[in-house]
DNA sequence: CTGAAAGCGCTTACAG
DNA sequence: CTGAAAGCGCTTACAG
């Protein structure tokens, strides 16, 4: 179908020269062309509105001119800003971004590289952190195709990474100045190295603070709505008291809250309730959510620049704390929910 | 960088034939080859793991293997299910997916065409609606790419479309039955076909049912939260008496609801609250939403088979109505805000 | 300062 | 039934 469209011979023709002064015109490769040439071969370009073929210049051994951004799920809003950020700083330079979503799933992640790396991208922006020791990653041949990542991994490429640590300890530290003693952890699955890494850093923080360390409080449910609101049923079912939530995610958060009131408990009354990431929505929630924000859109950005820079400019972000309706000072007795 | 990667040679040569015939088994051309050679051709390639390179492909005239998604903003729940949609149905075959945002900006539609048109995809889903009259795509040239669309559209391509009419009908009809006669629109931009669309259907049932005309009842905010709370600080304001609020977008309803409930207004007591599309937090929303679920995922994949399909396939989507706690009957007298 | 030629890795007539 | 050759549209040594 593609027919019918301008090369760089019709360019040639057009003004008086060959091919070969065409594509350094274009290129801006041999200075020592007479700018009169130069010129008119931008003229003729401009004219008959040429652009090279990519796939010609990608056989010849350059660049597709396309980038993969494999993430877990680009439905949800961090991962969603993170790809516009990848977008925003791609486009300028004619770079196309394919996506891949793997909802978090090693055969999904391998899928996607496949995909990526027959298509022959340029390169790949991977995140949404590791999943198992992340061994799918480092045991492929990449064929040299470059590779950054984006959030906690276990491998070895240029990384733009976030300050998780701080952000968790942050916000125990928050919580516990509402007076809470008992927070339940709604994390997400065990073996996604966020969830990991954020869990150490609860535990550090609960222990630093002199908080309850009871391991009841930690549940691996997952980073859905539904996950959140069964992992708060699940601790009322079982007599695990707490008096707070802290959910790797906002939309598992959404769902501890959705659950505490139908069971005609009072947020943050009886719990306070928090989140990670601070999604739009979290201002709009049955009660305004207390979240961590991250620069997911400036991560996007910085993992692009991470191709063309060098490793010394690993950028690291941070975050900050949004304190909203969810969370608040401990007003009842100290017995929550159940006694233990 | 993509260096010693196996070519269609190093299969020939395993195999001991020619890179002819390596072609033919790969594509099951030229039926009359001996099964012995494509099955030694066939051995050869999974042993070498060959993938022929997408760019020679390409460049001989074939499929890049790539596909385009322009999309208003992938960050929007609705936009997001279709491009999943469009993603399961391509990956599969093979076929990777670029997607660019516009931001329903005319501007960057343009260059989101662009840059799709030199990378020489094989087709483009364009989807969002129209803007303005849809010129642009019109007037230009496409170079044989194909196209499909979904939603309202002007341009004569392939499409994929929604009952929009009798969505916006239904849930008029809903309103009324609730005993609203005022219902304030909170559409999008005038130049937004799917806002003409929707608000011509609304306009049509309004009449039908016999509820109020009145012109300051339409509002053409835009898509966002903040748009929707801005629409109807503006009604109040300027005196506009209304007992519900139909926003054509779920983030417009949610800001809608939020400014009622500032201005100490009981949602749906003095005035119902709905909107469209329907995406997964508006059963988390402050008052849980009513509104329209369309199904953007099979959507999104109809629109790849239309690739392949001819013009009489093209799909029609329905709706659903989903009634929440943001419309209920009218339980308080007639004058609901400020009488006109 | 500019051009002819080779070659990237395929596929498709054209031979045999 | 299988292969040699041409060519897709570029870029890059190599000449001049």
């Amino acid at each position: 179908m593609p027919a019918n469209r301008v090369s760089a011979r019709d360019v040639a023709e057009r003004a008086g020269v060959s091919v070969t002064t065409v594509s350094r015109v274009m290129n801006d490769k041999g200075g020592e062309l007479t700018p009169e040439t130069r010129e008119r071969v931008r003229a003729a370009a401009r004219e008959l509105g040429y652009r090279a073929h990519p796939a010609a210049v990608a056989l010849r051994g350059g660049r597709t001119g396309v980038l993969g951004l494999v993430v877990p799920d680009l439905g949800d809003q961090y991962f969603q800003q993170i790809a516009r950020g990848v977008e925003d700083a791609s486009h300028p330079q004619g770079y196309g971004i394919v996506f891949c979503n793997t909802d978090r799933d090693i055969e999904r992640e391998n899928e996607a590289i496949d995909l990526l790396l027959a298509k022959r991208v340029d390169g790949i922006v991977f995140c949404g952190g590791g999943l198992g020791d992340d061994a799918h990653l480092a045991g492929r041949d990449w064929f040299g195709t470059s590779v950054v990542t984006i959030g906690p991994h276990l491998s070895d490429f240029p990384a733009v990474t976030v300050d998780d640590t701080g952000a968790i300890r942050a916000m125990v530290a928050h919580l516990a100045d509402m007076g809470r003693r008992r927070i339940l952890c709604v994390a997400g699955k065990e073996d996604w190295l966020v969830v990991r890494t954020r869990l150490a850093a609860y535990r550090a923080a609960v222990a630093e603070l002199g908080l309850d360390q009871d391991p009841a409080l930690v549940d691996f449910a997952g980073f859905t709505a539904d996950d959140g609101r069964a992992a708060v049923e699940r601790a009322l079912d079982g007599g695990v008291g707490f008096d707070a939530v802290l959910a790797f995610n906002d939309y598992g958060a959404l769902g501890a809250i959705d659950a505490l009131l139908r069971r005609g408990l009072s947020v943050p009354g009886d719990v306070a309730v928090s989140g990670c990431d601070d999604i739009d929505f979290a201002v709009f929630a049955r009660v305004p959510l207390t979240s961590l924000r991250f620069q997911s859109y400036a991560m996007g950005r910085a993992a692009v620049r991470l191709f063309a820079g060098d490793r010394s400019e690993e950028p690291r972000f941070g975050y900050e704390l949004r304190v909203r309706a969810s969370t608040a000072p401990l007003t009842k007795p100290a017995q929550p929910t159940e006694a233990r």
